[in-house]
Formats: C-alpha cells, structure tokens, sequence
DNA sequence: AAAGTGATATATCGAAACGACATATCTAGT
DNA sequence: ACTAGATATGTCGTTTCGATATATCACTTT
C-alpha cells in the first residue's frame, strides 16, 4: 500500500505542474505552501522525488531547457518536471474528493491547489472538511464539560484555547464555502454581491 | 535537540505526579492534557516508560498497594510512581524557563503544568513564547507580503487562515500574562499565590 | 586577488517514532 | 454462553527525519 507520504508526492506534483523545478527550490514553496507548520526535510524530498522519477510521474528536464529566465550560470541543478503520466496521476488526484482529502494533511494541499480543481470537487472537499470539524468540536465540548472540575485553571485554557481555534477554522471554512456558492453560476444570484474584485484582503 | 522523546517524558513524569497511573489511564490523559492534536502512541509511550524505568526516575507501586478506591478486579496493571531521583528531575524541568520552553510542543506542556509552576518562571515562558510567536508573525507577513501578487486567492486565503491562527495565540499569551500580572501581589509574599480571584483550585 | 561568508544545491545514513498488530482479561448486553 | 467492546501491555517493520557531507556560486572584506 506504499503509504510512503502521499501528502508530500501530492504537494511536489502539484507544484511541478505549475512550474518545473529542483529539488531544493521545491522544499522552500513547499514549506511556504503546505503551511509554516510542516518542515519537509531533504531526507523526504529527495527520496521521494527519486521515487516519482522511477514510476515515471516526473522526468528532468535537461539544463541546456532554459525558457523562463532562471540564472544560467549555476551549478548543476536537476530540473524536474511532470511528465504525461504525472499529469494523469495528478489530476485523479485533485479529482478525489473523498474523506482522506478532508484529513488535517491533506486538505492544506487540496486547498493550495484549488485554482485547478473543479468547482463541484472544491465544495464536496470544503463541507466535508466542515462537517469532520464540526465532529471534532462535537467531541471536544463533551469532552470538556466531562472534565471541567477536575482540571486546573492553565490546563482549562489550553483546552479552551484548542477548541477556540477548530471554531475558527470551521467558521473560516464557512466563508470560504459562502465565497463559492456566490460565485458559482446557476441560482441566478449574478454579479450583485461580488463585481471585480479579484482578492479582497478580508480582516 | 529538543527530541520528541523528550517532550513525552516531560509530560509523563508530570502526570505521575499528580498520582501514580498505569500505561493504559497515562495514555489517555497525555491525549487530552498534551492537546488533540497529538495522539501518542503505545509503540512510543511503553519505551518511554521502560526507558524511565531503566533511569530509576519512576518505579512500579505494587498492585497489593491500593490506596485509592480502584477496581480491584482488573487484570494485571503496572502502576508506576515517581522516584526521589524522578521528583528531583521533573522540579529541574518545571523551573526551566529557557528558550526550549517556549517551543511549539514544549510550551504546551510546560502550560499543562504551570498549577506546580513557580510565578515568575511562568511569566518568563510566557513572555518569551510571546516574543517568538511575534518573531514567527512578523516573518511571516513580510514573506506573505512578498508574494501576495503570485498566488492565487485560496493558497493567499490559507495564508491568511495561518497568519489569523497565531495572530490568535499571541493575543491569548497576553490575555494569560495579564491574569499573572494581576493576581501578582506587589511583593514578598509567601503562601498563597491566588487569594480573591474567580479561578477555583484544582485537585 | 585571496579569503571568508552565506545562500544555493544534492545526497545519504543512522536513529527515532509510529501504526498496526498480537495477546489477554474483564464488563455488559443478549 | 456468546459476543462486543473497553481495558491493558507489549513488539516489530516501515517510515521519516535530523544531522551531516560535499560542492558551487555571489558577495563582501582584506
């Protein structure tokens, strides 16, 4: 079942598509892209694009292929990009909009790569991500309640401030899934409510 | 550094201080005291605990030795106590306030226990996970601001989303620091450190 | 121009950590 | 009596990562 990271072979995919790259640029959008949180190290990365390479979903792309403007006078870079079955392999994998796309993982590169995914996909993701929240919040409160008393006040806040965050998130994803149904076609809303505005910086 | 076994032992001998527990009961406290976030594991707890063993930090209670009304019936448990030399490591652990103390994980413990906390000590963790969160902000919007024309609106959204989070913490240390700085008395005093104040005790 | 510093770049290895499993006893419901 | 599920301890193979080695390049200092 090679469970061997499939969030990480996701985020590369997903990021080669965009743009081939090395190894090393790749780590530094990865850490910006998957969230400050999580730190790919080289000893994932580098096996892992090994890996890819052998199932043949990436491929180099000779140094002498210089399109875009990147410095020339390097050292030898190996320059991956995506190869057809890559593409195959990644567009299932944006298709999928079963439970696992909804895990803490998973989501991050699911949402990072929303630009490309469908928009039916993208609201299937975004409400089960909510309703798997909505779960876990559900546990929390009884799960607090039942040990209110016998906590001190520290441990009450440190709870108390972890169910504070997955509101937020959910709250977060609420709007999110508001955005989408306003822009989505079909119920006739039209452009009322969100004319030109490319990103609105909220808050 | 800062290994992840370490963390566990941390949490581990701060439990059995509290009252001398079974792997079993231990593992389910560590997962609602160390957050619900992170799940420990019996292939990492039971080590743990052997490992301790081995160190003469904590030692087995026997079962005849039933002080508390526990079911009795049960199958063989191995209850565990802190050690003098256990008692002596975990007060040096708790009086750390040094910059490992204000890291992700080990903050929380270090939270978990502040009731056996002494003030001041609390108040430099505080203070300095507050100032690296600040630094952690501070970074993080000079690099969003960097690249906000070159993403598109939902990786700039999750961004954004992880910005909010710490923003959130940060002001939820300065809501903590300013409940010391209250129930702070002016000086010199010697018992105890919470009078008139809405928080029950714990225990 | 030599030397030093720090970012860029690839790669591997040993140690640590974890999920999944194996085993066994007790409780409660049917 | 049987089953399901909680309690309880323990291990093992696989995965993963931190640390490190090696090297080139850009840039500043001497």
């Amino acid at each position: 079942m090679a469970k061997r990271s499939e969030v990480l072979e996701f985020a590369v995919l997903g990021l080669l598509q965009d743009n081939p790259m090395h190894g090393y640029e790749l780590r530094k959008r990865l850490n910006s892209v998957l969230g400050t949180f999580r730190a790919i190290s080289y000893g994932s990365l580098y096996p892992c694009l090994k890996d890819l390479l052998q199932r043949g979903l990436i491929e180099e792309a000779g140094p002498a292929d210089a399109g875009a403007p990147t410095l020339s006078g390097r050292r030898a870079k190996i320059v991956y990009r995506l190869t057809a079955e890559g593409k195959e392999y990644l567009a299932d994998l944006l298709e999928d909009s079963g439970p696992q796309a909804w895990e803490d993982d998973r989501f991050g590169v699911h949402l990072a790569f929303f630009g490309r995914t469908d928009a039916d996909v993208r609201m299937q993701i975004l409400q089960g991500r909510r309703s798997r929240l909505e779960e876990r919040l559900a546990s929390l409160r009884t799960s607090m309640s039942r040990s209110r008393e016998r906590l001190d006040t520290y441990t009450l806040q440190l709870q108390q401030h972890g169910l504070d965050s997955v509101e937020r998130e959910v709250s977060w994803l609420r709007e999110l899934i508001d955005n989408e149904t306003v822009s989505k076609p079909g119920s006739g809303v039209s452009t009322a409510s969100d004319p030109g505005h490319g990103q609105p910086a909220h808050r």
